[in-house]
DNA sequence: GCCAACGTTGGC
DNA sequence: GCCAACGTTGGC
């Protein structure tokens, strides 16, 4: 299994809303961008991955599973982009904040940190495990 | 194929 | 609201 990060301003679609879809959980669209497409073209079933609240929170909030894989968008006439399906697994019972994340040698090298416009990213295991841990999830 | 202009993202 | 980073577009 692989793991990833994905973005989203809460305003606009954030850890609530995706929660409020259940098991159903939702499209994830509007990505229009190649590297991330890319990424989630990589994603699997039950490959899980870590919501982060960019704006206003900047701060990783939940974890999803990739329930479908790489589909044409939806929201989009353009066959060059595809996304994939995800549903709320489970929410940190303390969100870890970017702030931390930059405290955190061992996270130092995230894409989260060096590429910060990239709104899929892949993570590393030994992060996953440490920012689960650091969330209040120590079984990760 | 290069590069300037422009648009978008996201942290601060 | 500003600005840096960076991706995209379009003229040449």
């Amino acid at each position: 299994m692989r793991y990833w990060l994905m973005k989203s301003e809460p305003e606009v679609f954030g850890w609530d809303d995706l929660v409020a879809k259940g098991d159903a959980g939702e499209e994830w669209d509007g990505v229009r961008n190649y590297q991330a497409r890319n990424f989630m073209r990589e994603m699997r079933l039950g490959d899980r991955a870590f919501l982060y609240h960019s704006q206003s929170d900047k701060a990783v909030v939940g974890i999803c599973e990739i329930i479908a894989e790489a589909h044409p968008d939806s929201t989009s006439d353009d066959p060059r982009w595809e996304c994939v399906d995800i549903r709320a697994v489970q929410a940190l019972p303390q969100p870890v904040s970017l702030q931390q994340i930059k405290a955190t040698p061992a996270l130092a090298e995230m894409a989260l940190l060096r590429q910060s416009r990239l709104s899929v990213q892949p993570v590393g295991p030994q992060e996953w495990a440490l920012i689960c841990q650091m969330g209040g999830l120590p079984q990760g």
